[in-house]
RNA sequence: GGGGGCAUGGCGGAACUGGUAGACGCAGCGGACUUAAAAUCCGCAGGCCGCAAGGCUGUGGGGGUUCAAGUCCCCCUGCCCCCACCA
């Protein structure tokens, strides 16, 4: 050995990625039968053609999780797969006339080969595709378990039309702007059939069960919560009354959470969508009326939930009365209440709703207290409604009670006089599935005029998709135009009937995919329960903050349907949950015209000014995007350093789950230092040193003062990088770990040799292996640990902390006078505590600054302090 | 309006159950090597005062608990995220 190689990461890193493929080293791992498994999740990709930083991002965080717990002996599942059914594809086959599955497949090729670029751990066996009918078949067959259990009903539904996709769209991809979030059409509402998922069903289930998500951020556990937002409360009737004031025999029910306050309730409030409310306008109102419910329903979304929200109704000229205190009620309608919440009705109780508040004072409805606050909130309650608890007033036989007896109560009397009940509210509505697109899964149903709707049945999945059709992206769905597609014999009475030409919402293919993963080429079942319940639950699910709420909650209710239809014995999905932050880039940004401008650009990157007016650009960082110019391109960066480099990069520069900043500056630091680490190696193998593979056996006895620090910087390494890889992920400070270890070696690397200098650089070479893969890999073959081709660095045991390594003789004693650090003492590290302070007070530290004074009072903290307090 | 989170050098970020604040890196400065530059190696580095020894000060602001607070409690300010007329 003479000329040292330069580190060449490029030729260095395709070398082993092949050789990687070739012994198949990223096949699942058997589960040693003393060992556990591990399943290690990325959220997968959506084929939009091109890898971007947060998806490397992701994918690298996962992948070192999955490289450590192979090393900890864990059989471990690591897959990908593609969410691949969408608008893009069907907007690229209507833009350019291509067939939506050839541009999905070109996309997944030209994504796989980045992926593999990064030297990911992943089994590529187990891909899925959901547009692929061996995927999509059994997502067919799902939606059959949803039907059959009854989860699964059409229903007519106000929908959100987008007219530019001509789809319908859920609510939460209209955007609070009242637009799509997709084409960024204003959104229009449309009455239409549709198929629904019954997802409120489990909303107890969904929310109580989040307590057990230990392993989740706290913030995604309180946004699905939120959204949820159950409420408790009761459903109360109000008998409606004639001219006279006769009860008409019918009443109006209404949802509260203060049962409390219904003495205050001084009129009924209805939501003008509410289909009662023909029925209740008097004659003399019916012309005002119809002119308000007009004008609410031409109202966007986007002036309903204005800034300021105005409150405006108007009476129907009817009237209910208060079951509680008899008292008559005029009904109104108003754009305030909701027709989907509750039962789409309200009581008024001005006094203590602060929205009842405002619409009352607006039409002059009257007040009446009777609540009083706490005298310590009383100054608070002083302005507007009261809306906390209280002592009741004005309220007949419940005056006097707290707000909390009085709900009892007050339910009770309902109950037993049959005009209430207890009752639970959500937020949460069910889940609209029905989708009139063509690059989606078919809903595997028939309509017949005589048996209604059929399930298609399971022989004859999967329903596919019809090649050649008509995506114009014009009149509506493309596959009710295909008339010999849907055109089909009824399943039960053979008479001709109708496919169903919906296509399902993507989010019902990617809440599932994670189950597949376990058994991805069963032609017979989506899975057999026995892979299932043995990979799953996923122990470490990586992925975006923006899946936060949708995916993440569909996922669970998948689940526990799954799991109450016996087929599979576990009841949520993901164990532990990490939220990557985003990967932002340095952002130049015109302030006068508010452009953005490319750093291609830009002359001075001191002086940053537009290069068509000159004038001086704000910087920030933001999250990369092609509009902003400020992307920043995977593949580009591992062109030019390696994958190796960009790994350590992402790791390094900002812990997982906060938002990273691109920086040249830190990824040409990153590059230094695999650098320094190759000459490091370099520079021992000049000397002749070798790793033994055999167990390294150290005397510890014999070791120079050098080898023993060096063997304790190995094993402080080595136990704070297991730290910080062992569920708390902190990437950012292994890293750090390892460049103290590589800066150790190198001050020892002239003093140690032998057993103690292979433990280093065994150590070294083990710890940096989930980082670097193929660095590590390179590594381990120069120092002749690889000879025979078959001892992968990957395939080595992660290393043990030996405690004798890390004991001291002396530690460093701070002294403290008055709490202030004064400077510090080595003492011995099994020094007692009288002895402690003995050394302490006789220290020069103390003389000087008690000025021979006795301290009052002496804290001794073993290990780390004595405090001297004068 | 409701809920959640964050605030530490020029920058990204460290800091165990309260116990030497600023690890590690980036940018910077000084030195070595070089004809020179790059690379590499050695060193310096929160701020203020001081030639130095050293001292004072310092984790968004204000109060508190404690021998001791970045860390715990209360109030305030600023920023980010989610939900939002949910009765």
């Amino acid at each position: 050995m003479s000329e040292s190689p330069r580190y060449l990461p490029q030729a260095l890193e395709a070398h082993w990625q092949q050789r990687w493929r070739d012994t198949d080293l990223h096949a699942t791992g058997v589960t040693p039968a003393d060992g556990g498994s591990f399943y290690a999740l990325s959220m997968f990709p959506y084929p939009s053609g091109n890898l971007h930083m947060g998806h490397v991002r992701n994918y690298v965080i996962t992948d070192v999780i999955a490289r450590v717990q192979r090393m900890r002996g864990q059989g471990v599942l690591h897959p990908m797969g593609w969410d691949a059914f969408g608008l893009p594809a069907e907007n690229a086959a209507i833009e350019r006339g291509i067939d939506p599955g050839f541009w999905t497949d070109q996309n997944i090729a030209s994504m796989r080969a980045q992926l593999q670029r990064l030297g990911l751990s992943i089994d590529w066996d187990r891909e899925i595709t959901t547009c692929h009918s061996d995927y999509y078949h059994w997502t067919q067959w799902l939606f059959l378990q949803f039907l059959d259990a009854g989860l699964a009903y059409q229903k007519d539904a106000s929908v959100n039309w987008d007219p530019v996709d001509n789809t319908v769209l859920a609510n939460e991809q209209v955007d609070s702007a009242g637009r799509s979030w997709r084409s960024g059409a204003l959104v229009e509402k449309r009455q239409l059939r549709q198929w629904f998922l019954n997802i409120t069903a489990y909303a107890d289930q969904l929310l109580d069960d989040l307590a057990k998500l230990d392993g989740w951020p706290e913030r995604v556990r309180t946004m699905q919560a939120n959204w949820i937002g159950r409420s408790t409360g009761a459903e109360l009737q109000f008998p409606l009354v004639d001219g006279e004031g006769q009860p008409s025999g019918t009443h109006i029910r209404i949802f509260t959470t203060r049962p409390d306050t219904i003495y205050g309730a001084t009129y009924l409030v209805l939501a003008p969508e509410n289909p009662l409310v023909p029925r209740l306008t008097s004659l003399a109102q019916q012309a005002p009326v119809q002119d308000f419910c007009n004008q609410v329903s031409r109202q966007s979304e986007q002036e309903r939930t204005a800034e300021a929200i105005p409150k405006r109704g108007v009476a129907l000229g009817s009237s209910v009365r208060n079951p509680a205190s008899g008292e008559l009620m005029p009904i109104w309608i108003a754009d305030y209440v909701l027709a989907d919440y509750g039962t789409g009705a309200v009581m008024g109780v001005p006094a203590h709703d602060q929205r009842d508040f405002v619409f009352a004072s607006q039409y002059e409805l009257p007040l009446r207290r009777v609540i009083v606050p706490p005298t310590s909130d009383r100054d608070a309650a002083g302005e507007g409604a009261w809306t906390g608890s209280g002592v009741l007033v004005n309220s007949g036989r419940f005056s006097g009670l707290s707000s909390e007896a009085a709900t009892a109560a007050i339910l009770t009397a309902a109950q037993q006089e049959g005009w209430g009940e207890p009752r639970t509210s959500y937020r949460l509505r069910d889940w609209l599935i029905s989708r009139q697109r063509y690059w989606g899964c078919p809903i595997p149903v028939i309509h017949c005029d005589e048996c209604g709707t059929m399930p298609v049945p399971q022989s004859q999945l999967p329903v596919l998709l019809p090649e050649g059709a008509n995506l114009a992206g014009k009149g509506g769905s493309p596959l009710a135009q295909i008339e010999a597609w849907w055109t089909v014999d009824c399943p039960q009475c053979g008479k001709q009937a109708r496919r169903e030409t919906d296509t399902m919402d993507t989010f019902m293919c990617s809440s599932w995919y994670f189950l597949r993963y376990s058994d991805p080429h069963n032609t017979e079942l989506p899975f057999k329960r026995e892979l299932v319940d043995h990979w799953l639950p996923v122990d470490q699910y990586v992925g975006g903050i923006e899946h936060a709420i949708l995916h993440l909650l569909y996922a669970r209710f998948f689940t526990k349907v799954l799991r109450d239809r016996g087929l599979l014995g576990f009841d949520e999905p993901f164990k532990r949950l990490l939220t990557q932050g985003m990967v932002q880039a340095l952002t130049y940004k015109n302030p006068q015209s508010g452009k953005y401008v490319s750093p291609d650009d830009i002359a001075d990157p001191a002086d940053p000014r537009d290069p068509l007016s000159g004038v001086p650009l704000v910087t920030f960082y933001e999250k990369m995007s092609k509009s902003k110019y400020n992307g920043v391109d995977p593949s580009r960066v591992i062109e030019r350093y390696g994958a190796d480099t960009a790994r350590m990069f992402i790791l390094f520069k900002a812990p997982p789950e906060k938002d990273l900043e691109w920086d040249d500056a830190d990824v040409e630091g990153q590059y230094r230092f695999l650098n320094r680490i190759w000459r490091l190696v370099d520079a021992a193998c000049q000397r002749g040193l070798q790793i033994e593979i055999k167990p390294i056996e150290i005397d510890s006895r014999s070791l120079s003062d050098a080898e023993v620090e060096l063997r304790r910087a190995v094993h402080t390494a080595i136990a704070a990088i297991s730290e910080d890889l062992c569920g708390d992920y902190q990437f950012n400070t292994a890293i750090a770990e390892l460049m103290k270890l590589s800066n150790a070696m190198h001050t020892h690397q002239e003093s140690a040799s032998g057993p103690v200098a292979c433990e280093a650089f065994a150590s070294l070479i083990i710890l940096l292996a989930p980082f670097a893969p193929h660095l590590a890999e390179e590594l381990w073959l120069r120092m002749g640990a690889n000879q025979s081709g078959e001892n992968s660095v990957h395939l080595q045991t992660w290393p043990r902390v030996d405690p004798t390594a890390l004991a001291k003789e002396t530690i460093p004693l701070v002294i403290q006078v008055k709490g202030k650090v004064r400077g510090s003492l080595q003492v011995p590290v099994d020094a007692d505590l009288a002895s402690l302070e003995e050394l302490a007070l006789r220290s020069e530290i103390a003389e000087k600054w008690l000025e021979g004074k006795a301290p009052s009072r002496v804290i001794v903290v073993p290990g780390r302090l004595v405090n001297l307090v004068p």
